[in-house]
DNA sequence: GTGAAAGCGCTAACAA
DNA sequence: TTGTTAGCGCTTTCAC
């Protein structure tokens, strides 16, 4: 492994002079420059990251925490946090903690400021305190995708308003004419303790507000998805169908049970959009491609993961080593959730129609 | 932040001993040891793992480079390796190359043996060259995914008979009586330059090998995917269904694809499986999730992933700090791939369920 | 058992 | 413009 020295000894200079050649820090003759690169690239020196970290006070890299990364989401967001943190010089360790809180807190424990110069955060499943904790100890802590910006966690982040993707799928249905619908609420939160945080609450309230304000409206039946998953909406949409096969219209607080919500249909004989609409919420690229096209309002994710390297970025310029005094715990804001209607939404058949649906089912 | 100096003083003793306390080296006093433990508790201590790199000369993360986070196979794969990664005391830093050589190339350059330790690289997107230069630059190398285990890639690698699978695929197409059927090949490389390793070479040489064998039996078209995605699948499927519309069923040679098939099937007014049979190659977790649930040839990836993971650390100990001579290109095959029947495929329509079924076509 | 000292590879004042 | 000198926080012989 070629070293600074070794550089140095090669161009006949100290390691202080190819130090600055190499990060254009300083000036440098430009005979001295050349003959430094010159031996830099004979001898095929890389820098060393961890010595230049340990020197620098400051790591090359973010550590981004996801609760699943088989949930195909946290790869979408993975993947735009990870073009954000390149354009800022930055690795990305992605540290997927599996849903367990043991996990994350052991990453944190060990990742957070002497590994990596700060952490994005994409769930709230850490307990909080947790985060607070690394913050304080003065890495730089962000959480990317904050549900209600009308009510801050306590701590730097990048919210969406989910309340209002929400009003968007009710308003959507509503437009098609819908007036008898079904919730799938997910909700797959460990450590729920009846905290303010409830997974997908504000995605709830918006879309039973908005909804509920209707004339003639209503919101037939709510059932609770027991895990965020296609399988999960599945299971819940059955029960809901089975239960109330008057609803003309599904909405599922995310894309995975929306997506396993016209699975369901389809078993049952239903067909979607004429028998039934579903809507969800992200937009996740599964949602594009599933047969039919889901309707779905689509959430910035890109701009979300944007902004939370950015803000970190501050972060981390405003506390250079010493965070003493509350730092502020700013929020960014999302520009707004987007319906994009697809092919799972339709308006509900005519009671003439619906007859003839009924006629085809087997 | 702490430092183990502090600590140190807060106890009462030296550096040494802390550190010697602290990873159980050395012989330490019962007393001392409790008062070192007590004092790392009370100042939060926690090691700084930058300067533990610098000063060990090892690095406590690898590196998994995958071409594309957005395909859902490596955040399957990435799981499983991160899961190995940590049993070994590692972290992982997920390098995202998004198909594109410079960034691998990039990712190569900067963490390779200064950041990680070792590198695991799940596709030969990254010129092999590369990978080559830093291996025998001393930071080992190992390939998760290689297609053929007949055919070393000359790098340490842990293989999965890709052959084998595209054989399994046929003879379930066979076994269940199908006789004309079409290929769909991907085949995404960017850099085939004709060389030895055309990404699903393996996995359609399998397939036609087997089914060709066969009497009466005929591979009546092979489509390549643009893109070895579902809409390079639904687009293939196309064009093939057009050409050749007698054939009775589809091989892909990746799930997605397979996937975007039986879109094409359904848009075209095809039940999958009644008048088309399609499988595929992986068992992607989407293949147990589609409608109807894909019929496809499992490969063990999680298997891979910790093979792969324990290789590679053979190799960082075979090789502690100059690996002068060959040490050798290793290769690992894993455990045989499985077909796994599902709802995708079934036995062709006679000639008198054909009829029924075209009658049923608009 | 514990301490002293050197050094990992690099950066960052400050001198020269 | 270049060199000198200290470290960054930790590990690791080798004495004591």
């Amino acid at each position: 492994m070629t070293t600074l020295n070794e550089v140095a000894a090669r161009a006949g200079v100290t390691p202080a002079t190819v130090s600055n050649v190499l990060r254009n820090r300083g000036r440098v003759g430009a005979a001295t420059r050349e003959r430094v690169l010159h031996a830099v690239k004979e001898l095929g020196y890389r820098p060393h990251l961890a010595a230049r970290a340990l020197a620098e006070g400051r790591a090359p890299t973010f550590a981004l925490m996801v609760s699943s990364i088989a949930n195909p989401f946290y790869p979408e967001f993975t993947l735009a946090a990870e073009r954000a943190a390149r354009t800022s010089g930055h690795f990305l360790i992605v540290c997927n903690t599996n849903d367990d809180q043991e996990t994350g807190r052991a990453y944190l424990e060990q990742i957070a400021g002497t590994l990596s110069e700060g952490v994005l955060v994409t769930n709230a499943e850490l307990v909080f305190d947790d985060l607070r904790a690394t913050a304080e100890r003065g890495t730089p802590v962000v959480l990317c995708m904050w549900e209600r910006p009308d009510d801050p966690p306590g701590l730097p982040c990048v919210a969406v308003d989910f309340r209002l993707a929400g009003a968007l799928a009710a308003q959507h249905l509503l437009d098609l004419g819908h007036t008898r619908v079904g919730a799938l609420v997910g909700s797959r939160s460990t450590h729920d303790d009846g905290a303010p945080f409830g997974i997908h609450g504000a995605r709830r309230d918006g879309f039973v507000e908005r909804f509920s304000a209707a004339d003639d409206a209503q919101i037939v039946a709510e059932f609770i998805c027991e895990s965020d998953t296609i399988r999960g909406g599945y299971d819940a949409a059955r029960r809901l169908l089975k239960a109330h096969p008057d609803v003309t219209a599904l909405y599922a607080t995310n894309d995975l049970p929306a997506l396993g919500a016209m699975h369901a249909a389809a078993d049952m004989g239903l067909s979607v959009p004429d028998d039934l609409s579903v809507v969800g919420i992200t937009d996740i690229q599964l949602a594009r491609e599933s047969r039919p096209a889901l309707s779905t309002v689509a959430v910035p994710t890109e701009e979300a993961a944007r902004m939370a390297v950015d803000l970190l970025r501050e972060l981390i310029d405003r506390a250079p080593r010493a965070s003493r005094g509350n730092p502020g715990t700013p929020m960014r804001v999302t520009s707004a959730p987007v319906m994009v209607p697809r092919a799972s939404t339709a308006p509900p058949r005519t009671r003439d129609q619906r007859t003839r649906s009924s006629l085809r089912k087997r």
